[in-house]
DNA sequence: GTTGCATGTAAGCAACTCCTTAATTAATGA
DNA sequence: TCATTAATTAAGGAGTTGCTTACATGCAAC
């Protein structure tokens, strides 16, 4: 029973290819197959199959089977903590600015840990 | 002359792991040699030796050299690309607080690329 | 049922990651 | 000069990543 990455680690890991942001990127136009999404990539299907999986492990994807298509689209609850880490660190004016966003955080009503 | 990954994915890559993250953290704190940087962590030098050169090859710390202490010091330009990058995938209501932190960042008149 | 299409899984391989211990470099100070 | 301290480099090993090709699965239309 071997315990994996912690999330946020995951999060980055699965941002850190170039293949997988730019499938992200596309998913912003909305859900999309896999196929649709695999063919502007010189790369086989499975690697982008792999590619998804880790995605899907990171909570940035879902994928929903409909017929034969399997449909993905984008979950960005997960950003809102790389985005909270990367703030965190960003220089001290950016610390005042983490305050205002997370002031509005809770005017928005979050839900993340 | 083999070309390395971008330097987008460097930076993601090296916040993949909490060990590098906690460094940087620390970080915060000011500059610090790589002795005290490694007090708290349960591993040999060597491994932070190596994760501080990860983080160094993504420009997210620099070295100097002053006698036989090598002092470590947090840069965060690398850090906005990356943030930008998140915020563009961060769903709608973010894109609007985007706008917000751009309008704020005009107002402190940033300097980083 | 059988064919065909969309996708996933399996197995294999080179390259990389993250750690280790041992040896090395470099500066300090008696 | 020699020992000490601070850090890096070297070598090696277990596990992971990112691709490949070949095979399996699942649904649909005939």
């Amino acid at each position: 029973m071997q315990q994996g990455p912690d999330e946020l680690s995951l999060v980055f890991q699965a941002l850190a290819d170039p293949t997988r942001r730019e499938i992200l990127s596309r998913l912003r136009g909305g859900p999309t197959t896999v196929g649709e999404l695999a063919e502007p990539f010189a790369m086989s299907r499975p690697a982008i199959s792999q590619h998804l999986k880790v995605l899907e492990r990171a909570g940035l994807i879902e994928r929903t089977a409909s017929a034969q298509w399997r449909t993905c689209s984008l979950r960005t609850e997960p950003l809102d903590e790389a985005s909270a880490w990367v703030e965190r660190h960003r220089g001290e004016w950016n610390a005042r600015f983490d305050q205002l966003d997370e002031r509005l955080r809770e005017m928005k009503g979050s839900t993340d840990a």
